[in-house]
Order: structure tokens, then sequence, then C-alpha cells
DNA sequence: TGTATAAATGAACATATGTTCATATAATCA
DNA sequence: TGATTATATGAACATATGTTCATTTATACA
């Protein structure tokens, strides 16, 4: 409404190293494939398995985009005897989600 | 602290769809360059020539850059004269830049 | 031990993507 | 009008990236 709001800044200074890290860390879910199983880990731990059967992806690929998402700390590993569960590494992600989410939502049709 | 504690859901149901769509937002914030434009226009408008210099890109190259962004609706762009003006779309995209933030933060050190 | 299941890994390939350079459009002012 | 500044656009190229297939490692069980 004013040209000079009290607009909250980011939490951090954000120099060129940690615009990367970010910027990495947007990239991993930036893939349809990958943020499909992000979300599939989001309601708790699943086998390798199941997540290639929800995302209708094949365990190979399934197992190497786990390998990165594991990279990142975005997902944890825990082993079952042969099966591995992943999880997320932190609530940060379903936040960040949430939020992406309602800008998708709100950039799609309702101008008021 | 316990094995089943009661985790928020998404906001919604993605389907494979609404998820793609998610996915191309994050993949546009997933580049380091064009994630400098973003946080460079989230204090306020930034001509294209004042983005340029502070990220260090070419005028040409942060040109294609905002035309993605403005086409996401990540930024909004509006004309001064000789100068077109480009600030964030909505406070949804600060608030994600936040909370990935805090996820970076956490994941680089601090195991408790 | 050997067999079966689950997951991980490496190489190879097709495609997507960021960047540069040259050129075009838009707007201001002499 | 012509000249200058500010953005935008298109083509071309080098590189990165997602996927598949074949192979390997790990665990459990007979």
């Amino acid at each position: 409404m004013s040209e000079t709001a009290a607009i909250p800044r980011l939490p951090i200074e954000l120099d060129e190293g940690k615009t990367a890290d970010l910027a990495e860390m947007f990239r991993l879910l930036g893939d349809g494939t990958r943020l499909a199983i992000v979300i599939a880990c989001l309601d708790g731990p699943r086998a390798v398995a199941a997540i290639a059967e929800q995302t209708g992806a094949s365990p190979s690929l399934v197992s190497h985009h786990l390998r990165l998402l594991r990279a990142a700390r975005i997902l944890r590993a825990e082993r079952r005897g042969k099966q591995v569960f992943y999880s997320a590494a932190d609530e940060h992600i379903r936040s960040v989600l949430c939020d992406m989410i309602e800008h998708v939502a709100e950039s799609h049709g309702d101008a008021p």
C-alpha cells in the first residue's frame, strides 16, 4: 500500500558462496522426479522400493537421486535389514515446500 | 523426540502436474546467477543495470534470466522511462529463502 | 555355503541449460 | 529527425544433467 513498507530482511548476509550453497539446494528440488522422491519421504521413512513404486521411477534412478539428496542433507537414510528407509532430514524442507505451494497457488489466477 | 509425532501435512494434495509446477519454481531458483538476481530484487525495485552490477553478470545474461523469472511470476517488472525495475512478486519467495537458509545453516555442522 | 532380495554404483548417451556475442526494440533528449 | 542509453531477443556453443542398462555390494535365509 505504501512505497516504504518495513519489509523483513533475510536472516543472514548472503555472500557468493552462501548463495551458491542455497542455489544447490534449490537445484536439487528443481527436478520433478527428485521432488517427488522428497515428497514421498515427508510423511515418514520410506524404503527405496516403495519410493520407486510411488513415484513411478526405476529403483536405480531413485537410488541415484537419493544419493544426491542424502549428500545435501535433504533426506537421511536408516538401514533396517535389507531395506534402507529415507526420511526428511528436518522440518525446514516441509516449510520450504509449503511456502512454494502457496506461491504457486496465488500466482495461478486469483489476482485481487 | 517420539517416533510418532503429529507432523503437519502439506496444504494440498500434490498430483504429478502440481509437483512438476513446483519443481519448475525450484529449478529457477536453483541457478546461482538467477538466485542472486532474485535476492537483489528482494529489498525493493531494481533496474536491470543495477542488478547486473550487483551480481557481476552481464546485462544481457541478466535480461535472459529476468525473462524466465518474470514468466514464472517470481519477479514482477515495472517500467519507468528507459529503465525497467524488477521486484519480488510476493512475500512467499522471501519465506522460501529464509527457510532454506535456516536449513543450510543447521545442516552445516551442529550435530547434537 | 549358495541363493534371493534390496539397494548402490559406473559408464554411456541424449537432452537440457547457462552463457556469450551480435542485433533489435524502446524510450529519452539534442 | 538522429543519437544515445537501457533492455530485450535470437542464434550458437560448451557443459551439465537426468536417465537407462549392466554390474556390484549388502543383508537375510535355505
